[in-house]
DNA sequence: CGCTGTTTTGATCGGGATCAAATCATGTGG
DNA sequence: CCACATGATTTGATCCCGATCAAAACAGCG
């Protein structure tokens, strides 16, 4: 049996993502994280929290782990059109769309909260703060699939892995998930293929070239970027697309 | 000086592409036409209507023209990301993110209407229709964003470029701008290269394909798909990510 | 310990880029 | 009406980035 869930900061990461987009209030912070205990729930790695086809009934928060958004053509090929990181929220579209139109699908254990539409309506009616920073998240996951377009269409191979680290350095610093220039990252080349548009093989070559000119390491899923103005010098990284509110 | 703009039918296409995603209310119609023709503005070919880093104060619905969304690199490199189709609306996020993170520039002569912040937001609390109907539009923008993602990132040039006319095809559809499988395609073999991330000599190239196949017939800025089926089939098309209501 | 998945290396191939120039419009002004 | 400039499409030739194929090395892990 999985062991229970400590409850202690585990909304945390939601909270520091949807207030580095808007300034949540005192009280929609207590009310989200009321929402956020009375759906936990877990998924574990491989597994896909949600699937192309399916009806759209709930919201998802992400606690703890790592998650992709994936869509699949007939003969095999595999697009992965985002990463899903802690404090990032699934489908708020709830209202508005009936149909899932691509998978989700779990790369490491993951624990989310599953929100009802109706309490997530009663949510974001509840606190205007909320309601923003929630439609905001939605937005800027939009933007930042409109910079995926780009790097996969104009970006050389370096670049394009290069941009890539970039982007989830910049997501998981806000959530604090990044110590020193080092942040867990869990996605094997193959997911790094299947993100960028590129093969396994010259993923990995890539990465070999990134490690060869010593901006960064990749080791036992635990990344570190030595030298993240390079870094995105090399990618032509810049942030804006983020949204990121800046403090400090 | 320009002729005024006649105001006949100007709000039909909008109308027609709203109510493909949501039914709308006979009040709700009355209230965009009015707003629509509130802020009627125009554009030249080759006009930006908006560029990266400019505030967002408006919403822009345009009412009869193409543009396209786009970014480009530092080195000149330009991605295409989307098209912006009669009936489109840009940027009814202009109460989230405060400034553009791409650009829009027209690729014929535009008529468009401007509708202030406060105007749209008092639109949409008129009538809850026409604001579902905007917000379900926000997202299936972002659904054929993801499908873009994937069509970039894992398609061969050719299913890639089938992809691209299909898409056009499905939402021309619905505001009318398809006639027997003919529609107006005002954009150049360049623009088409900077969509699908190839460059203009193979997308002139893989034309020639699809017409020696005898798919579509492209001269003089018109398109006629001749056997839609089969486009669909070499594309691995299929539709619903677009979430369009299917009548008829 | 063998099984399975991931990373790495090497060798070859090919799709699409790039370069260069010709052809074909359109439009503009003399 | 012609001369010319500008931009789009087309064709041809060559090159290279990254795909593909195949196998080895290197993990965990039950």
């Amino acid at each position: 049996m999985r062991p229970p869930i400590p409850e202690g900061n585990l909304a945390q990461p939601v909270i520091l993502r949807l207030n580095s987009l808007r300034s949540l209030s005192k009280l929609g912070i207590a009310f989200l994280q009321q929402a956020i205990l009375e759906g936990l729930q877990r998924a574990g790695p491989d597994e896909d929290i949600a699937s192309e086809g399916d009806p759209v009934e709930s919201i998802r928060i992400i606690l703890s782990g790592w998650l992709c958004r994936y869509k699949t053509l007939e003969d095999g090929r595999r697009q992965i059109v985002n990463f899903v990181l802690p404090g990032d929220t699934c489908d708020a579209c709830v209202y508005l769309l009936t149909m899932m139109d691509h998978s989700i699908g779990a790369l490491t254990p993951v624990v989310y909260a599953d929100i009802k539409r109706a309490a997530f309506e009663k949510l974001l009616a509840s606190d205007r703060s909320i309601a923003e920073a929630f439609w905001c998240e939605t937005m800027v996951s939009s933007t930042i699939q409109r910079e995926w377009t780009v790097n996969i269409g104009r970006r050389v191979a370096l670049e394009r892995v290069a941009h890539l680290l970039c982007e989830l350095h910049d997501r998981l610093y806000p959530v604090g998930m990044v110590d020193d220039g080092s942040c867990s990252f869990p996605v094997t080349q193959m997911d790094l293929a299947d993100a960028t548009g590129l093969s396994a093989v010259h993923v990995n070559r890539t990465l070999q070239e990134l490690r060869g000119s010593g901006l960064i390491t990749l080791r036992d899923r635990l990344l570190t970027i030595h030298d993240l103005k390079a870094l995105q010098d090399t990618a032509m990284f810049t942030p804006h697309y983020l949204h990121t509110k800046r403090h400090g």
